[in-house]
DNA sequence: GTGATATTCAACCATTTGGTTGACCTTTCG
DNA sequence: CGAAAGGTCAACCAAATGGTTGAATATCAC
């Protein structure tokens, strides 16, 4: 039972999928570009985009011979509401604050 | 050179030392006290202590024979910073967040 | 001092992780 | 068609992870 925190901390815990992440933001990408910038392996990186395929952190769909990465921000919230427990927020109402990212950040 | 991200987010991807967090943020505790719960050995708790200890999470202080475990939520910071990033570029309403956290947060 | 309590250490084990390489499949292009 | 581009797969490897035991080290309580 291994649950989406486990998936995307483990996920966020590695500095190339954080860099892929951030190049995402950007835009979507294919996977040879998301590897040009790495000193390793294509293979490498599509081991990375997997992990965070797996977490929910990135999503993939093929076009031609094309593997387009997307980012799926919506996978960080439960992490997210998770970490506002601690830190300067301590106390914060979770509720509340579910119901904010649930306005701000549409659906 | 293994970041402090690194080791935060891969502390946090455990979910017994999430676990753990969350009763540090009751009250500081002896490392008994903190295996009590839990299914293993007193020894695993004591490693998974020492991953949180390594990433800055927590903090132990030994008075006499006692090990005392206390939360350091600042060690979030940096993480929740990096994921506020996301949130930040995917649209979210950094001035709507502060708002709410003002009004959560009273005064 | 003896013994119980609190905790770590050391050795071991199975599994996962992060990387490599080379073969393979599919799609596009000339 | 044949060749190149885009990706994955399979096998392998070293290192890290998460757990176990049993011995070792302090400290406290009698």
């Amino acid at each position: 039972m291994t649950s989406q925190l486990d998936t995307v901390f483990a996920a966020l815990a590695d500095p190339t999928r954080r860099a892929i992440l951030a190049m995402l933001l950007e835009d979507d990408m294919a996977v040879t570009d998301v590897a040009e910038p790495f000193e390793m392996s294509l293979a490498a990186i599509s081991k990375h985009l997997g992990v965070l395929t797996a977490s929910g952190l990135v999503s993939q769909e093929k076009r031609g011979r094309v593997k387009w990465c997307k980012l799926e921000p919506d996978a960080l919230r439960e992490a997210s509401v998770w970490m506002q427990g601690f830190g300067q927020m301590c106390g914060l109402d979770l509720d509340a604050f579910e119901r904010f990212l649930d306005t701000e950040l549409g659906e």
